[in-house]
Parts: structure tokens; C-alpha cells; sequence
DNA sequence: CGCTCGGCCTGTGCGC
DNA sequence: TGCGCACAGGCCGAGC
């Protein structure tokens, strides 16, 4: 489901409310999604430990905790982490439970259950194959003009599938480069070396902007996403592309598309986007 | 090495 | 209304 302006989203409502807390116990009702180490290890493990702050990579979530501990939250598709007082109740697929020294929960919930936790010290993150091949994300000091140009220039690939591949950026997903590349006017099919250096900058600027708005907006709430106060994000009012197929380009007032493009369902104008 | 595709899961919404 | 199928903010691993 989230994607970097949610996963940052949830981060933000979350920092504040756990940092400092400590970690009294763990009740786990799918074992399953608990990668590294065994369910049992986990529990006891963390049991006890404070969470100093929160950080995100890409789409990962990691607590940083006493003891050189890190714990590890990627949420897939419909993840959610909620931070719930102890006088609600928990939602109908919340899968592993946080007891809080102050009776709080931090609940993860997921009714797709392809959501996945890991525990282990810091210098050992290497581990999580996705997270440390992680390529740069938009809108940091390493995403840059020169990079992202270079990364296109030898890629023959549908520049789509390009922009979804996590290890050449970190963050972007399904609605954000939907969104970059109609911003830019850029057909989702073109072969990434395909654009020349005007387009590389509309795009590069476009994938900037549409995740810093992202961000601003709270995230975008189609069906699943919500803040770890549950609230709903509002970048869904703003999409260009994204879940409008059918409907007239905000541009051009040409009818949105709808069709397979490096396996994922891709919106897009046929008129502005060449 | 680079890339594409199927599989992992459960729920929902659409068309017939 | 009921049913079946396609599809859903992601990623990994197999296979070419």
C-alpha cells in the first residue's frame, strides 16, 4: 500500500507518541510475518527495550531501540501501524501487538498479511536484502540530476518499470509514478535511454515535486492507507492520472487510460503523454 | 548482470 | 441478488 510520502506520513504521527517508550511485552497472532529472528526470539528480545527514535528508508520503517536494536516494518500492501490508548479497542486484523510502559499499544495491522518485521542489531541490516540495496530517494542530497540521468542512459527498459525498481530509487510506488510521469508528459512505455535531457529534467523535477507534495498532503488514501492516528491522507484529491481512468485529463481534458505496463495497472493521458 | 513474470494473501467491486 | 473473476499504494525469487 504506502509509499514514501506515506510511509514518512506515518513516521511523523508516530515519532513523538513512542520515542521513549519502552517496550513491556509483544502478543504475535500471525508468526508468519515475523522474518528475522524466530517469533520467540523476537519477543524476547524486545521485551524490555526502550525505542530511542523512529527513522524511514524507502518504505521501511526502523525503531531505533536500546542496545544497538533495531526494529524493522515494511508494510506492503495494506500495513498499518496504529498508535491506539489503552481504552480502544484493537482492529479486526491487527497481527502483532507493542505493550507500552504507559498501558498505549502500537498495533500492526495488515488484511493482506504480506506485511514483514525483523529484529536485529544495527550492523547487522544487511540482512534485509530490500533495504540495503536501496537506491537513492527523491528529494535527498544523493537523488540527483546527474545520477537519475545516468541510471536512464543505459536502461532499455520501460522507463515505468525503471522508476518502481527500489534499488535504482528508493520510494517511489504504483500511484507516484503514475503521477511523475503524467506531470512530465512521458509515456509509461518509452525505453528508459529513450529521453533526451529535456525530458530527463521535467521528469526528475516531477518525481521531486509530486513526493514533496505527497508528503504535505498527509499521503494518499485510496482504500487501505492510514496515519498511525488513522487518519486519512489527502493527496487523492490531486491526482492527475492515478484511479481516473475514464475521466478527462486535467490538462488536455483528454480521457484517462488504463493498461498494463511493467506489471502494474498504469494510468495515463494518451494526448500529453509521449 | 538485467530484466520479466508469477506468487504471496485477503478483500472488494464489477460485470454478467 | 448472487457468483466468479480481476484487481489492489509491494517485493522476492526463479528463470531467461
Amino acid at each position: 500500500m504506502p509509499e514514501l510520502p506515506e510511509v514518512e506520513t506515518i513516521k511523523r504521527t508516530l515519532i513523538n507518541k513512542v520515542s521513549g517508550r519502552t517496550i513491556k511485552s509483544i502478543n504475535i497472532s500471525l508468526s508468519r510475518l515475523i522474518k528475522w529472528p524466530t517469533p520467540e526470539q523476537f519477543k524476547a528480545q524486545l521485551r524490555g527495550q526502550k525505542i530511542v527514535t523512529l527513522h524511514r528508508r524507502g518504505k521501511y520503517l526502523l525503531f531505533e531501540l536500546t542496545d544497538n536494536l533495531m526494529l524493522i516494518v515494511h508494510l506492503r500492501m495494506t500495513g498499518r501501524l496504529y498508535y491506539m490508548p489503552s481504552s480502544e479497542p484493537d482492529d479486526k486484523y491487527t497481527r502483532v501487538v507493542f505493550n507500552l510502559d504507559n498501558g498505549d499499544r502500537l498495533l500492526f495491522s495488515d488484511t493482506r498479511t504480506l506485511g514483514t518485521l525483523y529484529l536485529m542489531p544495527g550492523d547487522e541490516l544487511w540482512r534485509i536484502s530490500g533495504l540495503f540495496n536501496l537506491g537513492p530517494e527523491p528529494l535527498s542530497a544523493d537523488f540527483t540530476i546527474e545520477y537519475f540521468s545516468s541510471i536512464l542512459k543505459k536502461r532499455q527498459s520501460k522507463i515505468k518499470a525503471i522508476l518502481l525498481n527500489q534499488s535504482l530509487i528508493g520510494g517511489l510506488g504504483n500511484i507516484y509514478v503514475d503521477e511523475s510521469l503524467a506531470i512530465a508528459g512521458i509515456h509509461p512505455e518509452r525505453a528508459a535511454a529513450s529521453l533526451n535531457d529535456e525530458e530527463i529534467v521535467r521528469l526528475y523535477e516531477s518525481i521531486n515535486s509530486v513526493i514533496a507534495k505527497g508528503i504535505e498532503d498527509g499521503g494518499t488514501t485510496f482504500r487501505d492507507y492510514r496515519d498511525a492516528e488513522g487518519k486519512s491522507g489527502s493527496h487523492q484529491y490531486h491526482l492527475y492520472v492515478y484511479g481516473r481512468k475514464g475521466e478527462p485529463c486535467r490538462k488536455c481534458g483528454a480521457t484517462i487510460e488504463y493498461k498494463t505496463v511493467a506489471g502494474r495497472g498504469t494510468h495515463y493521458c494518451p494526448f500529453c503523454q509521449h
